[in-house]
DNA sequence: ATCTACATACCGACTGGTTGGTATGGTGTC
DNA sequence: GACACCATACCAACCAGTCGGTATGTAGAT
């Protein structure tokens, strides 16, 4: 209700210009929900509080929303990498271990609360929509280069296994959390993954010789 | 068009009785590659090369039929765990690796060919159809408990860090898997699984010390 | 062996509801 | 009053599921 209304006032209006924004946040959520061939863009609509008219005004097709949203949710995820405390810390290790440890505090609570709306919307589209996949794909590897820099310093300081390089590793954490989503699903719990989590916690620091 | 045909004879009709099994087949190929909403029953008909008819025939609905072939995929996998050659070895962490091994060899060519249909179900239907997410949930323990105990032996033969359980290990392989299945969707390429299982290989021995 | 009675397996046109997308009209803002 | 922004009404295609019917097998009586 963002104008006044003495009795249950019905539509709450939404703020004029608001509309696209809305939209990728109930894209992000429903998706993450239901994927995205089973989310429709009434529901969609619905989730953001507009109709079909401002979803066709901004978005040219279900698809052209699905491509926007995922470089929304990249955006989303910038300020990890700079904004919080672990990423001051001196040690590059440190910062490695402060992301993953950050990574672990956000499984808890309902599994629809933590889960990754690329990883879920690639599974029922990647096959069918190349635009979606190659966004999808455009996203995964921005998170990856962004937590390299770190895991590089690490290796350049700790040393590190022969034929490892740092986007391996990188690639192999968010393979780990991906999982970790799926066997979430699973259970509709997120105990299971922040088992997996903690061994690749373990396993990060075995590579670098820190007990 | 049941009776002889000279030329080209156009439906290549199927043995009577084998309707059950094509459509649980159908459903596993269309399903990994579109996800469990995006997949139609006229869909799972024609690749199964059978009707609508036969299908509700034999499955009171598209709901059922995804139980039956979740059920079934976990019949599939039964012969990792005691057909192969690796399941002979002595030591118990020798069948591990090798199970390890095995998966990773599957991981090659065209991404809908090693994809995991449960994980890929769970994906989008986990939040609108209990009974999926169960015997999804049912398909995923029983491939874990089928790895435990060669887990649970190599503990006791070579000991394993404090707090590790062998059902833990085991999901979190199952963990890497499902994430490397995710993560090929997004490239379309199987090389990326195939870095995160090498990453899950030198896990484990590090764990067991085997270098 | 043949006939009757019934069960199982399958076919494909049809239906009521849903879907992504469109056409058109209204409303606030510069 | 022009234009971006959004609402409403609508449509053709598509969907899961239904239904009347056919084809095939089979068990028991004669």
């Amino acid at each position: 209700m963002t104008t006044t209304h003495s009795s249950s006032g019905p539509p709450a209006r939404t703020p004029r210009g608001s509309a696209r924004a809305r939209l990728i946040a109930a894209a992000h959520q429903e998706v993450r929900r239901q994927g995205y061939a089973a989310t429709t863009v009434d529901q969609i609509c619905t989730a953001a509080g507009v109709t079909k008219g401002a979803f066709f005004h901004h978005f040219e097709s279900k698809e052209a929303l699905a491509v926007a949203a995922a470089e929304a949710w990249t955006e989303r995820a910038r300020p990890m990498f700079d904004m919080l405390p672990h990423t001051r810390l001196e040690d590059p290790l440190d910062r490695l271990l402060g992301h993953i440890d950050f990574r672990f505090s956000l499984l808890h609570g309902p599994v629809d609360g933590f889960t990754c709306f690329i990883g879920t919307m690639v599974q029922d589209a990647y096959a069918t929509s190349e635009p979606i996949r190659l966004a999808c794909e455009a996203s995964i590897a921005a998170y990856c280069e962004a937590l390299a820099p770190d895991i590089e310093a690490a290796m350049d300081a700790y040393g590190a296994p022969d034929g490892m390089t740092a986007l391996d590793l990188a690639r192999h954490i968010q393979s780990v959390l991906q999982g970790g989503f799926v066997l979430a699903k699973t259970t509709n719990d997120s105990a299971i993954a922040r088992e997996s989590v903690a061994h690749l916690t373990r396993y990060v620091r075995m590579i670098f010789g820190r007990t």
